[in-house]
DNA sequence: TGTACATCAGTGAACGCGCGTTCACTGATGTAC
DNA sequence: TGTACATCAGTGAACGCGCGTTCACTGATGTAC
């Protein structure tokens, strides 16, 4: 073998993590392989070694980021000593809208940075982009267990969280991307708090 | 004038009416000039009479759309009896939420639809957009006036609209596409409801 | 230990296609006489 | 009322550019002797 085993697998792990960014900064149209290349250090004709196709990239990217739940590892890493449910689910929605990810585009979530992208790439990306929805509703189905409706409450923080995030770094107006953010956020902490207080006045009332 | 005066005008209308629905299914990029002028009826070259550029449409689209609330308008045509704040916004949230809309991609929202193309598209039609923001918010703040935090409360609401609906048009997973929007619609009415109940408590709190 | 060799990761020029844009032209229409 | 004309909305061929993709080549590296 002419290279190290490990050579070739750096270098499209490289090319991968520079796709990511790109996409998630710019969105798959408007990102050239080019571009991509270029970001890893590498030239333009190197890329089909690694990948048969364009298409093939960003399903790789958007599988590759989803495959391991990026939630709980970006919390963990945020903050190491938490290991409560709750208390994880809560640092996930105020990381999640805070003005520090908001500011910093390779921080930023596919779920909010590449909806229209993925909708229109086909089914793997869009299976990469069910998973992620899954593993942020799996944190908060976490901390909410026990409690009544805790999938769909679960399910009704990832909509504000994503939500807030996705007008809020649509919108030009800097007021608007500090309130929409705000809101979503009380409201889902509230949504994680309330839980223990309804308990038994919604599990009397279920069938 | 060759022309009866109008004829330009219609034209130029059924081109913008064409981009719109062709941006909301397909997004900025993956239109071309061509396609949106075949759907119009008429040809490629004729574009540059009635637009500069394909930015140009691209703003003209989105701020035509916004310029009239589109909320209000849908609302009313659905239902023209309704005049009474909360049965409008409950049936905004009802409608925007619903699985007619979400099949009917002609009947979808930019809001949900563009992010995307929007955050990248520049100034304008990220204004657009801020306006379609709050014309929504208007319809939830009307229906929750004279109680406290309304505004908050409003933009909650349009964050769950929002968020549901991003979430359920991007991932292919049916289960998640129709559970996550009635998790969405629930929470977003009974904050509608709950509005007059929570009055005089958050009244007090206040400073 | 040193040298020739085989391998293959990466290079960069070239190709072809599609798209935004331009432009010389056409032909339908209202107007002047 | 009818005809010649001026206008200009719309046509479609052509241009140029960028991008995805291909391919003949290079040169760095591990291996065999």
């Amino acid at each position: 073998m002419p290279y190290p085993a490990q050579h070739k697998v750096q270098t499209r792990k490289r090319i991968l993590e520079s796709a990511r960014r790109l996409f998630n900064h710019h969105g798959f149209e408007l990102v050239s392989i080019d571009q991509i290349m270029k970001h890893a250090g590498l030239t333009r004709g190197g890329f089909y070694g690694h990948f048969a196709s364009k298409e093939e990239l960003y399903v790789q990217a958007m599988t590759s980021f989803s495959a391991c739940n990026p939630f709980r590892t970006a919390v963990e890493a945020a903050d190491p000593r938490i290991t409560d449910p709750k208390a994880l689910a809560r640092l996930l929605v105020t990381l999640y809208l805070s003005d520090e990810v908001l500011a910093d585009k390779d921080k930023h979530c596919p779920l909010y940075a590449l909806p229209s992208d993925v909708a229109r790439a086909g089914l793997k990306p869009q299976q990469a982009y069910t998973d992620l929805i899954r593993g942020m509703t799996c944190v908060f189905r976490a901390a909410l267990d026990g409690t009544p409706d805790a999938e769909q409450r679960a399910q009704t923080m990832v909509s504000l969280c994503v939500g807030g995030m996705v007008l809020a770094r649509t919108t030009n107006d800097a007021e608007l991307r500090g309130s929409l953010r705000v809101a979503a956020k009380q409201q889902a902490l509230s949504l994680l708090e309330g839980a223990a207080r309804r308990t038994s006045r919604r599990a009397a009332s279920a069938s």
